[in-house]
DNA sequence: AAAAAT
DNA sequence: TTTTTGA
DNA sequence: CCAAAC
């Protein structure tokens, strides 16, 4: 899409350190398709500087189970992603919530020196790295990644090779599909893969309504993986059709793994957030076997790769009708 | 860590 | 100063 | 109940 970056307007000496490749010359993005694939983490965040710099110290806490430090950095980073334009100054910063003393000297070192000494010293930890490349696995999280660290492990192949390690079902998918979960996924794949639950979905119920929601849908052209909300008009079948869905996508032969949730909405506890309630609603955590000759742009995998196909996230959410509804309207309204 | 409550 | 906090 | 899925 377009290459917007967090440019400052006027400023002399300013980050330009940590940006590399996608920078300068207007080189032509076509030359590095695939790798640019992986770093194309999106969109009209003007601030990556600040906000990556944030989610280092965000990440680092939640491994420490500093949970409270660890939200205080995720906001900051959020509420500096929402900003129309990068920062070019420290005095920038003093009308934004949610930024305290903390946030902004390491706004101020990053403007002046392009990096952040506290940054830095996570970055180079031992133990973050190693915590990081654990919970990269899709069922592994900071509990068991701190558990295998303790246990004096340091590499996926060390996890692997560790016969007293019992992987669950989960973990035992994580690794299995580990390359091709770990590749993003484009937006020919989400398109070819909403196509294959938007056929699966009106097999059963025709009158359904199904979207491609998550960064997709916000116009992403990567992301990590692809969400899908859908429902019927039938008020309280949402969850039938939901588990209808995954018997389908199961005969059919696409179902990789499947983690099943049912839900736990109740009108009575949830009225106005409208936002924790997608939490409450029937869903589920799929991995899901894309053919390449579904892709219409193909597969975005490697040119050695001879498989024929690959292995992907994808969510479902099948909430009621009448929530359905409100749910676009807060993702079409956010964007677009 | 930042903001709200006590 | 202590408790709570995301949507 | 925990951990993990976002």
């Amino acid at each position: 899409m377009r290459e917007s970056r967090p440019v400052a307007v006027e400023t002399r000496h300013l980050i330009q350190d940590t940006l590399p490749a996608i920078s300068e010359g207007g080189a032509p993005a076509a030359e590095v398709s695939q790798y640019a694939c992986q770093r194309r983490t999106t969109t009209d965040n003007y601030n990556v500087v600040f906000t990556d710099a944030f989610e280092v110290l965000a990440e680092c806490y939640e491994f420490n189970q500093m949970d409270g430090r660890c939200l205080a950095f995720r906001r900051a980073a959020s509420v500096l992603k929402s900003l129309p334009r990068g920062l070019s100054s420290l005095e920038e910063t003093h009308s934004l919530p949610c930024l305290g003393g903390h946030a902004k000297a390491i706004i101020g070192e990053i403007l002046q020196h392009g990096r952040a000494f506290d940054v830095e010293k996570v970055l180079s930890d031992e133990r973050y790295q190693t915590l990081k490349i654990f919970t990269s696995v899709f069922g592994v999280g900071p509990k068991t990644a701190e558990k295998w660290y303790r246990s004096g492990l340091r590499s996926l192949d060390h996890i692997l090779a560790d016969q007293s390690i019992q992987l669950n079902h989960m973990q035992q998918n994580g690794f299995l599909h580990y390359g091709d979960i770990s590749r993003a996924v484009s937006k020919a794949e989400a398109r070819a893969l909403t196509k294959v639950i938007g056929e699966t979905v009106q097999a059963i119920t025709p009158d359904a309504l199904l979207a491609l929601t998550g960064g997709f849908r916000r116009g992403k052209e990567f992301g990590h993986d692809v969400d899908i909300i859908f429902t019927t008009l039938e008020l309280g079948m949402e969850e039938n059709l939901l588990l209808a869905v995954i018997k389908s996508l199961e005969k059919q032969g696409i179902l990789l793994y499947c983690d099943y949730q049912a839900s736990t909405f109740d009108l009575t506890k949830v009225p106005a957030h409208s936002f924790e309630a997608m939490d409450h609603f029937a869903k589920c955590f799929l991995i899901l076997r894309l053919e390449a000759s579904q892709v219409e742009e193909g597969l975005n995998s490697p040119v050695e790769d001879i498989r024929g196909w690959r292995a992907v996230r994808v969510d479902l959410v099948s909430p009621p009708v009448d929530r359905y509804a409100f749910a676009l309207l807060g993702w079409t309204g956010s964007r677009v």
